[in-house]
RNA sequence: GCCCAGGUAGCUCAGUCGGUAGAGCAAGGGAUUGAAAAUCCCUGUGUCGGCGGUUCGAUUCCGUCCCUGGGCA
């Protein structure tokens, strides 16, 4: 028994973790350590329901307001921070990784591979997905056509000489190098989208907009990153064109509508995961933490 | 009351020179391996406003009625 104990609380966004962590941290003395791809943004609060610093007070939170906005971060940067958070402590400690980005939870799961980074500029995408297929006939499966954004980073990876499609096998087959514990929180569609839909209105109410544009002001590099994400992009078509306005908060709760699907279908099938209802969440994870963490 | 323009998928609309229809968005499902709140894939039967008429056959033409928007009184 080496190593801490490590929860993960995960769901679709606005379903209640942020809530649910906080009680389950506080009752367990549990860090809080940030699963959320967007929350590691300094400046960006309100957009991203980032925790008050309340609560930030109550607990001991890790991985929050990490960079500015128009740094560039990845699914293994944010593998290296958690890793470097977990070596610090002592063993002795229970953490809670909560947030919705199952792809970062994956990275921190599976041991790095040594890749470089980058991505390739590509004009045709048609040769292009040829020329990779020529050299690796496997991403025929993985990739589809369509998707530019993988064909860029495989051509990438094909033109300095590797081979994408063995490098992923291999990293499939490996065994997770960490024993975490699966909590998530599961909502009804319906309720989920009410819930969206008034979290949304409040952002705006909140100042989303004025958020957006002192951080444009602020760095005005960050703006490629702001349009890709939910709330801000939405704010930045807004600013250009103020016709749009009226259909703020629809825009908003719509996207995020869409993102919470997918979120859904990242942990749907993860059989690990324990499920539960808002109502319930708290319970039967701190039944679950308690049973676990019992010494014997 | 009269004159226009419309009434087609949950929404916005396209279309059928007469052989019962299709896009976008929404919705549902799926993928996801150093950009992932990104990106991509799959799924479309709906009294084509109602009723009549013409026709082998009408959502498409004609008549009439209803509804919506605009204009004139």
């Amino acid at each position: 028994m080496s190593q801490p104990f490590i929860a993960f609380l995960v769901g679709p966004t606005a379903s209640g973790k942020s809530k649910i962590a906080l009680e389950l941290a506080q009752k367990h003395s549990m860090e809080i350590i940030n699963a959320d791809r967007m929350q590691v943004y300094r400046h960006l609060t309100i957009g991203t329901a980032k925790p008050s610093s309340e609560d930030f007070a109550l607990v001991p939170h890790h991985l929050f307001d990490l960079i500015d906005p128009d740094q560039s971060f990845s699914a293994m940067d944010y593998a290296t921070m958690a890793r470097e958070v977990l070596n610090d402590q002592g063993q002795e400690k229970k953490y809670l990784f909560v947030g919705g980005s199952g792809f970062y939870l994956k990275a921190l799961l599976y041991p790095p591979q040594d890749l470089p980074k980058g991505v390739a500029h590509i004009e045709d995408y048609v040769q292009a997905y040829r020329k990779i297929l020529e050299k690796d006939p496997e991403l025929k499966s993985t990739i589809h056509e369509n998707d530019h954004y993988r064909i860029q980073r495989a051509f990438f990876l094909v033109s300095q000489g590797y081979t994408p499609s063995q490098l992923w096998k291999q990293a499939a087959d490996q065994k997770p190098r960490l024993q975490v514990h699966w909590f998530g929180i599961q909502t009804p569609r319906p309720q989920l989208l009410t819930a969206i839909a008034h979290r949304s209105q409040t952002m705006v109410d909140q100042g989303l907009m004025e958020e957006t544009q002192k951080v444009l002001e602020q760095f005005p590099a960050s703006k490629p990153q702001l349009e890709k994400i939910i709330g801000y992009k939405q704010c930045l078509d807004a600013i250009e064109n103020s016709s749009s306005m009226s259909n703020l908060v629809q825009e908003i709760a719509r996207a995020t509508g869409k993102y919470a699907k997918q979120q859904m279908t990242w942990f749907k099938r993860n059989p690990e995961i324990l499920w539960s209802s808002l109502e319930h969440a708290q319970d039967s994870f701190s039944c679950y933490i308690e049973k676990e963490t019992r010494p014997s």
